[in-house]
Formats: structure tokens, sequence, C-alpha cells
DNA sequence: CCTTGACTTAAAGTTAGGTTTAGCAATTAC
DNA sequence: GTAATTGCTAAACCTAACTTTAAGTCAAGG
């Protein structure tokens, strides 16, 4: 019943649990390269079930789709990744995630620190001016904190 | 120049650094629950500048908008909330954070498995089968991982 | 051969959290 | 008193990450 390791869409799919409309999206997005056999429809590895896999838990940890193409192509396009091929991703997203713990914990420590003083106080309050971001744009008592969107004005 | 302590939509602006569009967005979801004058432009009092500092606190700490409206339905409407109320919220908040901090935590402790084993294998892998969720839905081997989005399929 | 089920594309729809635009009214400044 | 600001609403637009729909093609079984 293996001829070739070829998979359907829809065996994809079921092997990884991810919709049959959200791989077709990942194409789209260059997370996958299916071949396609005579009749256009598109041919997957099993590879591709590993790699899909690290796209759900990358998703997990926070990481948008275009961050996650970004590791992927430091994949090796000749030959199947290996362990060691994962493992350097795997290292990256670690720092990653070292990053984001220490932000929420800092964000938590201040957070008790205000709950100490009940203040909430454009002047006062830690939580208003985290040490990594607010001061930069210097015009008097405005910015509150610099926040993941651009327009903080 | 300050007969009453109310403010414009602009001066709310300035003073919290956030968007009149964006506070404009707050009230229709909620949010701030602004008085109006005679000529219908919109009357803020003071507390709404701790009001608004809040949700984006609580932004920053990833909370929806949904979730934040939620919480500042349990501050009193009749008078001006005060250090314990906003210290109430704080605490809840705080708790929510500890949560979020274990379980990436937890996760980040999965990936060092991980890098050790190079698996990335749908059978044995930690990162695919997290305790707190799968297992639930029990249908043969699909499901990785019950993630943030409804759609598993 | 023909039916059924899986697959195809393109385009539109969805949710969150806003921003932008258009056309008009109220305030403020001179 | 009039011009410049600022404010108002409604509706359209935006990005991310997909899903849904429409209309049609391919593959497998009997």
């Amino acid at each position: 019943m293996h001829p070739t390791d070829a998979l359907t869409i829809g065996q994809l799919s079921t092997r990884t649990g991810i919709a049959v409309s959200a791989i077709r999206y990942y194409e789209t997005q260059g997370l996958i390269h299916p071949d396609r056999n005579t009749g256009g429809q598109r041919q997957f590895r099993r590879a591709d079930i590993r790699r899909l896999s690290f796209v759900r838990i990358a998703q997990q940890f926070g990481f948008t789709i275009d961050q996650i193409a970004e590791q992927l192509r430091m994949l090796p396009k000749a030959r199947t990744p290996n362990k060691a091929d994962w493992g350097r991703i795997a290292v990256k997203f670690r720092k990653e995630l070292d990053a984001r713990i220490e932000t929420l914990t800092k964000l938590r420590d201040d957070l008790d620190g205000c709950i100490g003083c009940g203040c909430l106080s454009l002047q006062k309050c830690k939580l208003y001016n985290p040490e990594d971001v607010a001061r930069t744009k210097g015009s008097g008592p405005r910015y509150l904190m610099g926040d993941t969107s651009e327009y903080t004005d």
C-alpha cells in the first residue's frame, strides 16, 4: 500500500490534524513546496509531516507564519532534513522563548508592585514605564509604553 | 482653565498616548462610557485616564479587548474606582500571568528535550502531546495539539 | 462507464483591533 | 465674526491566518 511515499493533501491533513485549507494556505505562504502529479494534484512527502508539525509547534510558541517560513528556509533543500538540522532551528526558538518568558516575568513582577500601591498612576507606576520601552521619544509626559503596534499615535 | 475635570477626546489622547480613533473604538467595545456635552462631543473624566492605561497594560499582558472589558465591568459604576478596586483586578491578572508563564516554561523545557533527541516525531515527541491539551478528543492518531484556534479541522 | 469522493483554483468571507476617509458640526482663536 | 481646529458618524480599509463557497477536475470502485 505504499508504492511511493507520496501523500495526498487529504492524507497529510489526516496525519497532521491540520485542515486541508490550511495546508493549501501554507503553500501560498511558502511553508511547504509540494510536487504535483500529472493531474495537477499536490503530492507531499513524508518529511512534510514533520515540517507541518514544526509549523504548529512554532505557532504554539507565538511565532508568525512569516517568522516560521524564515526558519524553514534555513533547512537544506537538497536532502531531507535530519536531527541536526531541526536541532539548530530548535536552539533559535529556545532563545526567543527565553526572552519572552523573561519579559512576561518582569511584567508580572511590576504588577506585583502595583498591587501593593494600587496606583496605576501615569507618573509613578512602573507598568507604564518598562525600562525596555518608553523614554525614547522624549516629548513630555506621553508615550505610556511602546507596545507591539506601530501606531502609538 | 479647569472649571470641571472634563476632558475632550483629544486631551485624553494626548494624556494617554492612545490614538483618538482607538479611544472611539474602545467606546464601541464597551471599555469606556463617556458623557456627551450639549454639542454631542464626548466628555471624559480624569478617571478614564487610568481606565485606558489599564487597558494598555492588560493588552501588553496579552489579554483581548473582550477579556479586558469583562474585568472593567467589575469596577464600581457608582463611584470612582479606588486603590482596592484596581488591586482586586490586578490580582486576577497576576494569576493569569502566572499560568501563562508556566505554560511557556513547560513548552521551553519540552523543547530542550527535543533539541537533544532531534525527533519532532508525531508519536514520540513531547511537544506534540502537552499534557494540558491533546488526548481529549479520543480518535486515533490525530490532534497534535489543541492550540489557540478553534478549527482543528 | 459512471458515480462518488477527493482534489483544484479563485475569490470572497471571518475575527481582532484598529485606522482612514468623507462629509459635516461644534469649539476655539484671533 | 470668521477661520482654523477639533470633534462627530458611518463606512470602508487593513493585516494575519485561515475558512468558505463556487464551479469544475481527477481518481478509484463497481
